[in-house]
DNA sequence: GGACGGATTCATAAATTCATCATATCGTGT
DNA sequence: ACACGATATGATGAATTTATGAATCCGTCC
């Protein structure tokens, strides 16, 4: 069966995309996602080394990664070295850690006021 | 417990993120964000009527997206309003959609490829 | 204050996802 | 062709998430 198929056919939007999310829905991928988005290309050996994770853990998320068309494999000379499949993941992590400050923001905001009429 | 300890305290940026996605992650939840994004406030009454689900189910996915901060309720005169609690929320949403587009795009040019080749 | 409609919470079984370990593949050098 | 390093796949139990129904809460109207 064609990816393709799974992703797209007779599937209303809603569902397309909060299965797009739950591709990102793990800490694991979500920082892979952002390593291949501050470079060109990265090796899964570096990878490994970054996020110190056992090969075929990691192994396993990068398919996941793959099967949701959020990155592109290429096997070269016995390594194989990935990269973001488009430019809207990196826009989507962008977006989502500016929501996140604000998130943040926001509940500190309100923790300090909290604080205040407690005290007072 | 305070929402926000449990989101943000000593945790790795990708480890939140990823958090922010899970609370996206399903076909219910991205239903109610994107009628959200549309209107300024809709009445649960309202999105129990447009997606058909079980009052308890949808609340429970409600209650999600609440605690995720995604979403604020209101409680007017015996009905509860939602609204998204931030346009980064609508922004996810619209960026989503467009990788989807690209996605479906690039995939049904592959299918075209591959029809094409195998008939040639 | 009691009953009612609207919404949420609770409890639990089913479904899904995750981490771990063993096994398999793919390319390269010998 | 064989062995090795690099990566991927398969299988399994553990943990998490989901759907369903019962019970509860919160305002409003009588």
């Amino acid at each position: 069966m064609n990816p393709s198929s799974a992703l797209f056919e007779h599937r209303p939007l809603y569902e397309v995309k909060a299965n797009l999310f739950k591709g990102l829905a793990h800490p694991v991928r979500v920082r892979v996602l952002e390593v291949l988005a501050d470079s060109v290309e990265v090796p899964v050996a570096d990878l490994l080394a970054d996020t110190g994770l056992e090969a075929s853990h990691l192994s396993q998320h990068l398919s996941v990664l793959r099967r949701h068309n959020l990155v592109i494999a290429d096997r070269r000379a016995s390594q194989v070295y990935y990269r973001l499949a488009y430019p809207q993941v990196a826009e989507l992590l962008r977006v989502s850690r500016s929501l996140l400050v604000d998130i943040l923001e926001t509940t500190r905001h309100q923790l300090d006021l909290t604080v205040a009429s407690a005290s007072a």
